[in-house]
DNA sequence: GCAGTTACAGTAACCGCTTACATAAGGATT
DNA sequence: AATCCTTATGTAAGCGGTTACTGTAACTGC
């Protein structure tokens, strides 16, 4: 048997080329000098032949596989159509590939770490898309990543980019309780190890107490940051018949907060009339809910686009700074109670 | 030098458990018996180890990469997060890896095809994410592929599938003229090679034709099925003197109906009573526009599923079907100016 | 005119797996 | 008892690149 395979290898190339494989393989990665003559005999041969250089074989030999990973719980939310498309253009600008994979914390055992150091060359670590332990086992190995929307735990030093949720989200709270004169808001809490809405939920609780609003618990619905599981758990809470008497709901998220939207339509209460609702993400639908959402604009491109281009960093060697968080801005529309649309 | 790498390979664990390394391969692979004894020794020292097979190794070995890579023309819509979730939901689910690509035009001769042959088992191409051309050089390489959202070239044979479009736009056009009394109505299409978009037209055109109305070109307009777009084409249509009447705008997609909606709304007019809207896919958000919108409920998850189901029994060579086709139904809300909620 | 660079190119040893081929041992078959 | 299977395992040749070493000319500077 001479070749198993059909396809045309750097061999070929170099063969028809009259040169060594050493050298084709110095001209497409361009990292020794070739003689003119050279360079333009081997564009002719590779395109000839369509040459494409086979992924795996590079990857073995330079130990180096050009994708990068992107992590995350689920992909449930239209939220992350902004991220993968900041994620995505750095990834094709660097001419790297990415992998997208979504973890599920009881199929680890089926089979070997889906994504990890050998089949990208860094991740990017969306929220909880990785439990603690593993991160810090993946950090000690010196593994590239970014936490995306996730700090790392404390004794673990791995890049992040976030966004502001503590001070913006008192200030929502508080125009609802100052402006609207709410004092029952709901608050419609994501996934009970979503960092965001741990956050968020520290600055609803801060507003509460800097307005002499005691917490009440009963108050605290969990909607996973999703659409259906949000309307799912307000009609519930609508429908239980204890009937918690409440005012407003802010919803962790936007996407949820279609789900709240529909569950108070559906049992007949007016927003914002009946219950003003805010949420958070601002995402492209919003200004177009019924009523036009008010929200918190959160810049979720850039929060992808800057974690992507840090990653490189640290693939380049690049100095590369701890933690940088965004800012962000409340959008008032008019599911809060105001009448015109504004920033803040 | 003995070893470059400081990891641990195949070769270690073989030494560790008393084996060859074809045994610990072919006890990984499950590809061949290996004795009880072997088996428990291999779990106990592959833990210890912490030993990660080598995907580059692996697919180099094997010439088959377990990844499957996805083809889109861009990632600006709504649309694809139910799209990635069914895809990324088989993939994972078959232990395969997920690449998503968007592939620029422009950027061809920068670099090797980003994903193909040599880094992908196989492709999923949505719409308009490559060019007959290349459609026809990979197909005839035998490269397993299946179309989304998208039917192949006469001349070749790829299995595909779409969403029923013609005849369930005809419907909800001839609603729009026979229910609410519509004659001039704009279609804001899609990006020219989208083939979804393409058929709507068509089933535009058959609505407008059997009710004797004729067609008019001033009433096409591109919003390549993204919502800033659409709505900057629209605030243009709107704005720029001509005033070409319409009481109606049919966007070939529901994000698109969100730019539709807002350019109306910021130019005064009322939806549905000046002018009705509706759109197509029903995403998520639709029921909870401000007015909730009427629109076609296309089956989106389930095409990425039976499209990513599809590539694997191609790859498994089992028996596959030619093309597929969805159906579609209308869900009848507000924007088309009716009053109660309903499907068709 | 000669040692020291510099520019370009070739040889061959890996990278970490998979797998064709070979081997050995223990039945089952006749 | 000789032959044939079957089961479990080992040996070693790739898979298609990258790159550490070398080697050769041509080019420097003095």
């Amino acid at each position: 048997m001479t070749r198993r395979s059909d396809s045309v290898t750097i061999y070929d190339v170099a063969r028809e080329a009259g040169v060594s494989v050493a050298t084709v393989s110095r001209y497409i990665n361009r990292n020794a000098p070739v003689s003119a003559e050279v360079a333009e005999r081997l564009d002719r041969v590779m395109s000839d032949l369509r040459y494409v250089p086979h992924a795996a074989a590079r990857h073995l030999a330079s130990r180096k596989t050009r994708v990068i990973g992107l992590l995350l719980s689920n992909l449930h939310n239209d939220f992350f159509v902004p991220l993968l498309n900041g994620i995505e253009a750095v990834v094709s600008k660097k001419g790297y590939n990415l992998i997208v994979a979504t973890y599920h914390a009881n199929s680890r055992n089926d089979m070997p770490a889906p994504i990890g150091p050998h089949n990208t060359d860094g991740l990017l670590i969306f929220s909880d898309g990785l439990v603690d332990e593993d991160l810090a086992n993946l950090n000690a190995s010196g593994f590239p990543m970014v936490l995306v929307h996730r700090t790392p735990p404390p004794s673990l030093s791995i890049p992040s980019v976030t966004v502001e949720n503590i001070e913006i989200t008192r200030k929502l709270i508080e125009h609802l309780i100052q402006v609207h004169g709410k004092r029952r808001i709901v608050f419609m809490r994501g996934p009970i190890h979503q960092e965001d809405s741990n956050w968020r939920e520290v600055g609803y609780k801060s507003a509460l107490a800097a307005n002499d609003i005691a917490f009440d618990e009963n108050l605290m619905l969990n909607g996973e940051f999703e659409r259906d599981i949000a309307f799912q758990v307000l009609n519930d809470f609508l429908g239980n018949g204890r009937q918690v008497a409440f005012d407003a709901v802010f919803t962790g998220d936007d996407d949820a907060a279609i789900g709240v939207l529909r569950a108070l339509h559906k049992h007949g209460y007016r927003t914002p009339e009946d219950i003003a609702v805010v949420g958070f993400d601002d995402l492209g639908f919003a200004p177009f809910l019924n009523p036009p959402l008010t929200t918190v604009r959160a810049p979720t491109e850039s929060v992808a686009r800057i974690a992507t281009e840090r990653l490189f960093d640290i693939l380049e060697n690049k100095p590369s700074d701890g933690a940088v968080v965004l800012p962000t801005e409340i959008i008032f529309r008019h599911s809060c109670g105001c009448q015109f649309e504004q920033k803040l």
